[in-house]
RNA sequence: GGCGGCGUAGCUCAGAGGUAGAGCACGCGGCUCAUAACCGCGGAGUCCAGGGUUCGAAUCCCUGCGCCGCCA
């Protein structure tokens, strides 16, 4: 019986543009592990999309001067490209402006505040009279208390790091006008995260073994130190409005509708996919009130409390979305946060421009390159360093050298000797059918590896692997026997092609793309890739754009498989291309970096 | 300031109480099927610093320093 998995990835801001960091965060680790469940025949659901309300948004809008909408979508369409570029298989990739990732929220919302667990209360801010609008924190600047810094902003002083109440600041003033803003008392819900101390020690105790310990040990002694009451609700115009009489002009706090988009996302999807509008309702449910259903959610570390406290603290608060739906909703598994990735020394910063943006670089360079080396530089235990110089290296040295390399000249090496066949091995030596039986325990490693999320682990266990396979062919020296004993050669071949094969099976989920190719090289059916879809809709939120995966109609399982003797190889051409070394230096001088 | 993570070979990173590991870079040798790729051998390190526990610590405990994140 097949396992039921949930893979949520971090909602993605739309006010920049997506970098190296992201993907090596958040993105690529889940896209692993949702092809291998897939190719393992499990039923998983991967969903994402973008984040397009808040105040960074509300404010970069009003500075180029386009609405908000206009902005977030900019951004959203770049996203969706990437996906594709990437081959990051999203079954729903969508974005928290539609109308029903409003309605979901709104019944979270009321949900909770039904059951006692979203409250009213009062609350000072920064109003400015001359908008008539509160601010929030950031549209303040003032002069900083400690360091005398005159920009500094409501909630941080950009010079000495302070972090500040928009009160403390001295001749504070709006961002907005410039005039001077009052503090005024506004009314707001918040979450009683208290009511929930217990039952979330209880929660997080239970996933001590599950849970990276830096996941773990933080969000215990974060518990231990006391949960506050949290604002849910803004004095903002831009979101998703507060379902309550009286709260004009306010809406639901970022963060707490961000985290519901995981639920909303899983409807919409069902919505998409459900064969009758009857059975969509069934879908939805399965993957949220089964108990057995395991649940991922892939975030970067500063992330953690809101999927190991606050969203726990929402589930177990609703208990179900719909008054009268039975069962409960199912707690976040695991949740395998990573470090971050830093470039070249420094930490990838959007407004300083210090990134490797992801679209720029997808045409430039085969994507498959870079999933290898984020991969293989997983940010996993801690931060991790982005360097040209190691990309091209790793690239040169590991992913063509080795692999690419052993693919090719077995491949090659059939074409030139066995017209393009898979050889006959004839009685196979003993010591190959052990050699070839041993792919069985290796798959099974592999997997492993990536079911406990340790993917760079995984990976080079598959390097070491092909490492060993590079070995057996020089040893074997089929070269020679073809010459002095055709068919020792044929069952060396024979096993080297197998073993090929399992290789892919076992590179598949980090190298979609070219192990997809190598598939077809080796002459077989079915397929592993699948497609990226957009789909166009229009709700009463507008017209929107989403992305839909679909898995190949003949998707290759994940098992060992002996290659049929006499299978006709596809055509051969070299996996992956070397990288110039030149291409350090002229990647360094876009960073404006010395060429080394 | 509080909390968590990280600090290991020139570089990127594993490991985790019992004589320091991998890949790359470097040196030597082999092979020629292959994208000058592949295979073998070798040198290389006060495992951030200081103290403690232990027969034994890179690994556990304490203190300090540095980097990253969260919170005040």
């Amino acid at each position: 019986m097949g396992k039921k998995i949930f893979i949520g990835v971090a909602w993605p801001y739309a006010n920049g543009r997506l970098h190296l960091g992201h993907l090596a965060g958040a993105y690529l680790p889940a896209d692993i592990l949702a092809r291998y469940h897939r190719m393992k025949g499990n039923s998983i659901i991967m969903v994402s999309g973008s984040d397009s309300h808040g105040t960074p948004i509300a404010l970069q809008a009003e500075k180029e001067g386009v609405s908000p909408k206009e902005l977030f979508h900019r951004y959203h369409r770049l996203f969706l490209s990437v996906w594709d570029q990437f081959a990051i298989s999203f079954d729903l990739y969508t974005h928290t402006d539609t109308e029903n990732h409003h309605q979901v929220s709104q019944q979270m919302f009321c949900r909770l505040r039904k059951k006692g667990f979203v409250v009213p209360g009062e609350q000072e801010q920064m109003y400015s009279p001359t908008a008539q609008r509160f601010l929030p924190d950031r549209y303040v600047v003032g002069t900083c208390p400690r360091c005398g810094y005159e920009r500094a902003r409501g909630d941080q002083c950009e010079q000495c790091g302070a972090l500040l109440e928009p009160t403390q600041l001295i001749n504070p003033r709006s961002l907005v006008d410039g005039s001077v803003p009052v503090v005024r008392k506004t009314l707001h819900y918040f979450l009683d995260l208290p009511a929930f101390q217990d039952r979330l020690k209880e929660f997080v105790r239970s996933r001590e073994s599950v849970w990276r310990t830096n996941v773990y040990r933080f969000t215990l002694n974060y518990i231990e130190q006391g949960l506050q009451p949290r604002p849910i609700t803004r004095d903002l115009d831009w979101g998703i409005p507060v379902p309550e009489e009286g709260f004009q002009g306010k809406v639901l706090y970022v963060w707490f509708e961000a985290v519901i988009g995981y639920l909303s996302a899983t409807l919409e999807w069902s919505h998409h996919v459900a064969p009758s509008p009857s059975q969509w309702k069934d879908l939805w449910q399965s993957y949220w009130y089964d108990p057995s259903v395991l649940s991922y959610y892939f975030i970067g570390k500063d992330n953690i409390p809101f999927h190991t406290l606050i969203w726990p603290a929402l589930l177990m608060g609703a208990e179900v979305l719909y008054e009268g739906d039975s069962g409960t909703f199912v707690l976040p598994y695991d949740v395998p946060a990573n470090e971050f990735l830093n470039l070249e020394g420094d930490k990838f910063s959007t407004s300083r421009n210090w990134a490797v943006w992801a679209d720029e670089v997808a045409e430039r360079y085969e994507p498959d390159a870079f999933r290898y080396y984020l991969t293989a530089i997983a940010p996993e235990t801690g931060d991790t360093e982005f360097t040209w110089f190691d990309f091209v290296r790793k690239n040169n040295d590991e992913l063509v050298g080795q692999w690419g390399n052993l693919v090719h000249r077995v491949l090659s090496f059939t074409q030139n000797n066995f017209e393009g066949q898979v050889p006959d091995p004839g009685l196979t030596a003993a010591s190959l059918e052990s050699f070839l039986s041993e792919r069985a325990v290796f798959l099974t490693e592999v997997a492993q590896l990536i079911e406990s999320c340790r993917f760079r682990r995984a990976l080079s266990e598959i390097q070491d692997q092909v490492r060993i396979l590079n070995r057996f062919w020089d040893e074997q020296q089929p070269w020679h026997l073809i010459r002095s004993d055709r068919q020792k050669a044929s069952a060396v071949v024979y096993a080297a092609l197998c073993w090929i094969d399992t290789l892919k099976l076992a590179f598949s989920p980090i190298l979609p793309r070219t192990s997809e190719r190598l598939h077809q090289m080796l002459g077989n059916s079915g397929g592993l890739l699948g497609s990226v879809r957009r789909h166009d809709y229009e709700d009463r939120q507008g017209r929107h754009t989403v992305l839909l995966y679909e898995p190949p109609r003949d998707l290759v399982p994940w098992e060992v498989k002996d290659l049929p003797v006499g299978q006709r190889l596809g055509k051969i051409a070299p996996l992956f291309a070397k990288l110039d070394h030149s291409l350090v230096g002229q990647e360094r001088s876009r960073l404006g970096l010395p060429p080394l």
